[in-house]
DNA sequence: GATGAATGAGCATTCATTCAT
DNA sequence: GATGAATGAATGCTCATTCAT
């Protein structure tokens, strides 16, 4: 990002991440066109390149911007007087909510993991790693103290536990193809599986560890 | 695949798709260029066009030569005298054994639920979908029947938590994201995490679920 | 031809489209390079798919200017004033001018009858059919009221009888093939056949039917 | 044409030959292609070049048997014996013939004047340029010393007033453009204008100059 | 003699980036 | 500061021609 982007409004910062947001959830990195995302940004193509280095740098600002929606989303959530379920139960609403709201940064965010984008992984995961599983963390210490466990495991296996089948949640939210996944191991020809059902599914299953 | 490709020598065969992966592994499939991938095959650009319709076609092959390679792995260590622990821990090794002889095709299998390759899933889930899960509905199967299984879940649940595991260890197998999302969870500050040293962590998570 | 294009001033437009009727003149449609008219036009390639879509629309853009050019010409010669005979030869004489100075243009449109531009011609014919026809038509309606025809062909016939003089000799003055033709009926020995001896000639022949 | 191709018994030339006209045809010179030729000929690549050095003499050896083929049709039709109007109508009746049987070579004939063709045309000419103008020059001769002319031209510009007519009724045969330009000029909404019509009418206009 | 696999120059087209205005 | 025209390297793909078998 460059300086001439920082002056810019709020308002408008906000507009020309959204869009490019948009175009690089819908097409990926590579594929994305800088003629398609200064089209739906409704700005000039030497605009763009005022407020961005390159390709590249617009994307690392979209990925902040990622970063941002995602850590404050759950900084709102957590209170250390939910109990363990609730907790879990929350995190997944809140993802539900980012699914709903900022859907195109959830999809670039569950795509980050994946080979084009090592490029990008190496710089991100620092931003991004601890999001949920610092929550998770204090949750399952929480609930530890609290005797709510129902299991020896520690607390990383307790987490990584946790986290995998949020992580695996939202990567349904945004994939056709996670969620296809989703469907067929616990939905098969029950129709279609709803967000709502997702998450019941997915407490259930996490019950098993929670007394 | 054209007629052309069939006729070519097995080893030959391989040795071009191995290439092909290697180029669509690294870079994804937008970003590798056909090219590169000649190159990388020592082949003349005319004649991978004489082998494949165009970029599309060569990246099926190589979904094809995937879906193969992890079709066979797994067909080769289904038995019904197998505990569940065991059945389970042999998946991972199989899962270990294709990230070593063929990390560039499990690295693109694992890019196929990422954004940009929508297009491709569609056409591919059928090859895949069932290869894991198949295998693990057995095992969970035989296990219910031998009162192996430690908890109330039912069938579709037990699979999908195992599946999980076995999808994100194999993630953390391809991709460095995955992998430091691994240590940060399991391993943080006790060095470098190996291959085996995952599996033990896996194993003990699952075992949660097991008498 | 993009908006791009139309914001080019007048001149610049002419220019790139003469440079490539030049080309598409020389070697076809389908032989002429992208590349070439670039080069012809000195214009990057670049530049150039910004002001067209493909080559195809360059092609047409071509066309319509071949069309433009043929209209006004013709339109500037008529007069009800004229008889018959004078009327036809400023027709020759037009058609002369426009070889003079619209060489290339010409040639691409003796060029539409012939197989390779079918594609064209469908969505062409309704520019170019009416030139001629439309000024013939008019001529010999005008001098059939004047009684200055000797027979009693119908005005299609009239129309059409003239009209082949004319089409074979655009043709003559493009076409080495078709000059060659006319030197060998008319001129065969007497040395280099001018266009103004063609034009004696042609008005020779019509004058058949003319009083 | 080499040698090997001269070797081969002469129903399989006429049929690589048939099948590269067909191809040449439909496509013009440049966009056909060897590949589709080879298919449509039932030749392997490798025999093509055997037989021809390469794309241009392999069409010149098409444009050779459509030489003779027009000239052996025009040789049966002559005879001194037959009126200027027989005569003439023969002739149409000749071309309309080699229409039917040998469209694709007619229709590269047709082709020979227009521009992407400069390069053949000029080794062509020769071959074609007296095939239909000789039998016409014979035809007037005759006409003229049976006195069945009813204009004072001159037998030049008689024998070119004809072939204008036959040339453009050839074209109208194989060339959608140029038909519709007959139908345009001389059965504008009378419904589609069949061979015959044709050359009833193009007779209806020659008698123009007969007795 | 015949095959068809292999070649690679050439094609139309795209797109990130620059820069004069 | 903002524009959008211009650039040209790079892309996926085609095809006439060659040559080992």
């Amino acid at each position: 990002m460059l300086q001439a982007f920082a002056k810019l409004n709020a308002h408008r910062q906000v507009e020309i991440l959204d869009a490019s947001a948009r175009i690089f959830a819908i097409d990926g990195y590579h594929a994305a066109s800088i003629a398609q995302i200064c089209e739906e940004a409704q700005i000039s193509n030497g605009a763009l390149y005022k407020y961005f280095k390159n390709k590249e740098d617009l994307f690392f600002t979209v990925l902040d911007r990622c970063a941002d929606l995602m850590v404050n989303e759950i900084a709102t959530i957590y209170s250390s007087n939910h109990n363990t379920e609730l907790a879990i139960r929350m995190l997944l609403q809140a993802t539900e909510k980012l699914a709903a709201n900022y859907r195109d940064y959830l999809k670039i965010y569950a795509d980050l993991g994946s080979g084009s984008y090592t490029v990008f992984s190496a710089e991100t995961s620092e931003k991004f790693e601890l999001v949920v599983s610092k929550y998770l963390l204090r949750v399952v210490e929480d609930g530890k103290r609290r005797n709510e466990f129902d299991t020896k495991l520690d607390n990383s296996l307790l987490t990584f536990f946790i986290d995998n089948y949020v992580m695996l949640f939202l990567y349904s939210l945004v994939s056709e193809y996670h969620h296809k996944r989703f469907e067929a191991f616990l939905y098969e020809g029950k129709g279609i599986l709803s967000t709502k059902k997702k998450i019941d599914l997915v407490m259930q299953s996490i019950s098993i560890i929670i007394k």
